[in-house]
DNA sequence: CAGTGTAACAGAAACGTTTTTGATGCAATG
DNA sequence: CATTGCATCAAAAACGTTTCTGTTACACTG
């Protein structure tokens, strides 16, 4: 399992030998805390204390030794800092590499939301692509054993999710984008999605669909939990029964949303409407009604969820829910940030942010 | 411009004062070498060399101790295994957050391709995003001036690249994803765009297709001028003259797309055929052309590029030129594992990988 | 048998910071 | 005038590894 500390048993030959050539030292030639402190003519403590603005140093000394850290080009070694005091460096990213969000937009816009947030306070963001499941788990632990990172940031979430367990039992601060069952409460962000797919859905039964489809998301997620949860709450708002049999195990990407459709309308009692995973997935929808001749938004309503850049650029625009998911990372990261500064051990503030359906064509059905 | 060295003029208080409860000051209490070297009741410097495989230790000792690691759940320590060796921990990958970029599921698939490679051989992928131009030199200088990585993974490339001087000076290990002009050669790969933007434009051109639009990349970018000169290409080997008011400036995003596209299709000579920057920015000259009457594949040809997992979903299907991103990023991943071990001063390998034309439906047109 | 080589380990010095503790000079206090 | 307090700085000890330099015991050589 945990062979990887042992990377290569070389005996010792590329260690000793010889210090290969090409790759310097890191370091080496560079100037440190050391050489700054020299050419200032000063201690190498006044000089960090200078820099990390104890009160302790004049104000003159001061300015001059940022002034020569300017000019000498001098910051301070992540790994030296980290090891000496113990502050945090860099938080972790986990992204799910399973090839059904391969390329799924949602992802890149948490990064950079994270992300700015994060290099705003001076820490590095470590992202890495584990497929979901033991492995991911695996790899946090990894990641804090080697103690790669401080913090972490997990997406995603399953109930009862192995990581919130071991990421509590570490001791690590984290933020979840989404909610889960762990017994212990975590800090999170959770998009209201069973309100969002609630009022989708229910526009459709108002508009007088009965045949709703529901193309769900990947078993075991918290976040498909809640979009059923939506749609089922709205056929109760209209005191109606949903057809199970047209909610269809799914997934986020297009290629599911194709199959699925493809099934949907195969069947001798096919849905007028059909509600996507996401906006991923309703590209497949819309592709496997044009392939069998039908339109959306004319023949079959169809909803997608999140409302990616190219929802508006379908045939018929797609009609699906605005996610604030910038504005979410960006929150995300300050919350992380505020836990891992480990201030006023801020109440696990679950976080519930609204979303906004975005009435385009799509969902429109004019053979109803 | 550097004055993130003094992050909180803070006295000293919080520093000083009371030790921050909520936040355990990473190590405490976790096993480190010396936990693990007394619980083995070996020697620090035993342990250390067992788990890195020199060779004078004994096979005996070298079980033990790697047991012992496994049991007590020890792993190395990242940040002090990289003060005390300069070995090297992490490497950079900098994904330009320019809005048009946003969604660009080529940047996933690079990204998890490379972190594929890079985990396995026990190297943390620090990314961050940030616009392209001179904040992006600022964010590798840091990068570097910090410490907090040993190599670095470019894409985007331009002519004359300042990142590409900025790394050759610093003396840090790095390849690209793309060509540049900069005067020092650099290990790169590159996908031959050239060759495939000419088979494009040359199935076109055989089909009796004169006038063509091309909607160009992002100015200022090498993989703009390899494409362009493609379509060039075709033209010439087709002993005819392209009417180069046909070449707009266009982008990566489907917004630009769809612009661009219902620009050329308002004047009075509209083009026959359309082939767009990207497959992104081919959304967007679908939906234009649909909400302008026109069918792609029909009225009017449609080409992309990249080969998205939504290609093969559009309406038409999109004729497109598919890139092997997942290889080449593993390869640049082991491209530059071998340039940061310091090997044998691998030549500048340029390496360029062939580009395959997926034809589907978009390009033709029988309105011809 | 003195000497040499070697296998296997231990001790201690790095690495570049931060932080703790101490020292100095000088002004204000009693 | 002796003391206290303060402002400013310096010295040295961490931090958790790796690596350099010994050291020991033992088998071998001549």
């Amino acid at each position: 399992m945990t062979d990887d500390v042992a990377p290569s048993p070389a005996p010792e030959p590329a260690a000793a030998a010889a210090p290969v050539a090409g790759y310097r030292r890191p370091g080496t030639g560079r100037v440190g805390i050391r050489e700054l402190a020299r050419a200032l003519d000063l201690s190498v403590s006044t000089v960090s204390r200078a820099l990390n603005g104890y009160a302790d140093v004049s104000a003159a000394t001061r300015a001059r030794v940022e002034r020569g850290a300017r000019e000498l080009g001098y910051a301070p070694k992540a790994f030296a800092r980290r090891l000496a005091s113990g502050q945090p460096q860099a938080v972790a990213l986990v992204l799910p590499a399973s090839p059904d969000s391969f390329g799924d937009p949602f992802f890149l816009t948490l990064m950079s939301g994270l992300g700015e947030v994060l290099s705003a306070a001076g820490l590095d963001m470590v992202v890495s692509c584990v497929p979901s499941g033991p492995a991911e788990t695996q790899h946090y632990d990894d990641l804090i054993r080697r103690g790669a990172v401080d913090g972490a940031v997990l997406c995603r979430m399953r109930r009862d999710d192995a990581r919130v367990r071991l990421l509590h039992q570490a001791g690590l601060p984290f933020v979840c984008l989404g909610s889960t069952d762990a017994d212990r409460p975590a800090a999170r962000i959770d998009f209201d999605l069973e309100t969002g797919f609630r009022r989708l859905a229910g526009r459709l039964l108002a508009a007088g669909h009965t045949r709703i489809a529901f193309i769900e998301p990947p078993a075991g997620l918290r976040t498909g939990e809640d979009r059923k949860r939506g749609v089922l709450g709205a056929f109760a708002d209209h005191h109606l029964a949903p057809d199970e049999r047209l909610f269809v195990a799914g997934g986020f990407d297009t290629a599911s949303g194709y199959r699925k459709t493809r099934e949907l309308m195969s069947r001798s009692d096919p849905p007028t409407a059909i509600m996507a995973a996401n906006d991923l997935c309703a590209l497949g929808v819309l592709q496997a009604l044009s392939d069998d001749g039908l339109r959306a938004g004319d023949d079959v309503a169809v909803t997608g969820c999140d409302d990616i850049a190219l929802a508006r650029y379908t045939s018929p625009a797609l009609t699906t829910l605005a996610l604030p998911v910038a504005e979410a990372a960006r929150r995300l990261g300050a919350m992380l940030l505020t836990r891992m500064r480990g201030l006023p051990e801020v109440p696990p503030d679950p976080l519930v942010m609204p979303v906004e359906p975005v009435w385009r064509v799509s969902h429109l059905c004019s053979a109803l």
